[in-house]
DNA sequence: AGCCGTACGTGAACCGGTAAAGTGCCGATT
DNA sequence: AATCGGCACTTTACCGGTTCACGTACGGCT
């Protein structure tokens, strides 16, 4: 890409000042050494003149970056249906906007390819620090990418996130309110639809559901594990809705596959939520556009975003080491749970 | 940020290849100066020392930036539900990262963000080059941001983008076919649930659909305009169903919109397509998890982005400056769309 | 042998800032 | 009066590449 125009630069401000472009420099950095009129003075001249101080120069010279990076590694046509990324992104955004810097994003296939893209990113200095997301158990990525040095704050469960400082939100303990609140409504044979078995935050769902419904002596529990995309999700409803003894209760991993299931029931003839109730993650408007609206385990995914680019920002400083948790997800009933048609609390 | 990290720099890729550092940039370069032999020791010296050049310091001295911006303007809830945006995203960046290139996104508020922002990535350098999105009749952006001189593409028909280059799809063909398919099914009261009045597109796509209308001799139509909300096309679509002639098919303008309208017709007992046939815009994913599945005017979303990346090239290299247009999007029928329950066809 | 053209490289001058050391001036301290 | 600390700047040395004017050596031609 090459750039034509005749640019404006620290000199011109520092002649038509009077003063030296060292002077200029640590006003616009506002550091000691320039006397409040002169940076008046300077400010007033950099605004004549429509000077903003270059970028690239001020990063090279400055060891600064004020890029993040962000690789997400899933298929475009999946990731378009995840309105969860979108709110995160927003919410990075908004605090990289605060400080002037911004979200390189790159969507990738693989893992493989996502450790490259960082290795290159971080080589080349294009990103001062980057987001990790979706950890998968022993992920692969975090060996290589410790290596690199790059400094980056890693989204998910301490244990998962391999001494990366992370910021994390408590899956477990939301997956077992799931269940607690459906076993509440007198559901006994409740089901789950996860993600990847691999992923990380899917694990430990998984995990907290079983052991949820262990604890409060439900045994008629089953979970599939899709790739998050719709029509998995509907896919492993009509499965389940199909088996013997099916569930009257099923919670979903995202919203997507809760819509999709929503669809299931209703393309089998099942009422929602007298002949099956259904449960959404990560609430979005999708849970409020469908009929009845689907309740869900929600969580400010917005607010997550922003702590997580603060807690990037305190890693490249060098303060935030641990990990930091947010809000817990919490359950925002709507019209797709309540208690099964039958519902007969006597049984074992 | 300050990065702390002790760098090889291409000095130490010269030095130890036994060359000057200019040689090192010719190879890495690929230009003529450099022998064959030359060229390929450089290469692996520099891959024994894991040496990739400084893209900071490349753009400061080579003056071009391999940064691309995009802002989009609209809140953050209601990106997340627009799949488009996503697959636009991943086409752009698939012909970005072919020429190691990168998309900076922000998501603003309004328009005068915008346009602060696009003034504050150009005057910074920090984009070689913008996409613009979203226009609007008599675009407010227009007038600053050509005054700016920033190399853009713009996204929408060239009698909205005010002699940016652009890229552009039949909008107003596509909703005339989409009006002459559901009316050779037998509809004669067809209503449009559109995205805000003053957008671009929308108005285009209005355009069409009332001239066809009235070419056609269909004079029970009624047009509304959203925000492009899931909640505003439930509630549009609450009102044209309630309304005493109510329309036997539906229009969307997005596929979310169509989505929440599936739901409305759900919620008041209304049978799609037999009661009243939903078509909805851009299709993804989200249409085809419904029940019924939805029909929709679908087009390759992610061969768009690839194509606003490949003119935006076009433009800043000085080639490209007219229009391109990209495939009409046509119609892919599903569930969602047949012949209305009583067709009358011998009646006005 | 003398001259020229070419291919291969070198070296220094940038690119537009930042940062640290240096300079001049002034009031306060000893 | 001489010393000193501080402030307000200026100077200068980078940051890590690219670019281009300028060697240098070698082969071919006359």
């Amino acid at each position: 890409m090459n750039v034509p125009a005749p640019r404006v630069t620290i000199n011109d401000v520092a002649a038509r000042a009077g003063v030296s472009k060292g002077a200029v420099s640590m006003a616009f950095n506002n550091r000691p050494g320039v006397s409040a009129a002169t940076r008046e003075r300077i400010f007033e001249v950099a605004r004549q003149l429509g000077w903003t101080p270059h970028q690239t120069a001020r990063s090279l010279a400055g060891r600064r970056v004020g890029i993040v990076g962000l690789a997400i590694c899933r298929p475009a046509r999946l990731l378009g249906l995840e309105p969860f990324y979108m709110e995160f992104i927003s919410g990075i955004e908004d605090v990289l906007a605060g400080r002037s810097c911004s979200l390189l994003l790159r969507l990738v296939r693989d893992l493989d390819e996502e450790v490259a893209l960082y290795e290159e990113w971080w080589r080349s200095r294009t990103i001062g620090g980057a987001i990790l997301v979706d950890f998968h158990r022993e992920d692969p990525r975090i060996a290589p990418l410790r290596a690199l040095g790059l400094p980056a704050v890693a989204v998910g469960h301490p244990s998962l996130t391999g001494g990366f400082p992370s910021v994390w939100t408590d899956d477990a303990t939301a997956a077992s309110d799931a269940v607690r609140y459906l076993a509440a409504l007198g559901h006994r044979r409740i089901a789950r639809v996860g993600g990847p078995s691999g992923l990380g935050h899917s694990g430990i769902r998984a995990a907290a559901f079983e052991a949820t419904m262990t604890e409060l002596g439900l045994d008629g529990r089953r979970q599939v594990s899709t790739g998050f995309v719709g029509e998995e999700g509907a896919r492993a409803t009509r499965s389940l809705l199909l088996a013997p003894e099916r569930p009257t209760a099923i919670v979903y991993d995202n919203d997507i596959m809760a819509v999709a299931g929503a669809a299931v029931a209703a393309e089998m003839g099942l009422a929602v939520p007298d002949d099956v109730s259904l449960l959404a993650w990560d609430d979005s408007q999708l849970c409020r556009i469908t009929h009845p609206p689907l309740s869900a385990m929600s969580h400010d995914v917005h607010h997550f975003g922003e702590e997580v680019a603060r807690a990037l920002f305190g890693v490249i400083a060098g303060t935030h080491k641990g990990a930091l948790q947010v809000p817990t997800p919490a359950l925002t009933p709507r019209g797709s749970t309540g208690p099964p048609r039958r519902a007969r609390p006597g049984r074992a």
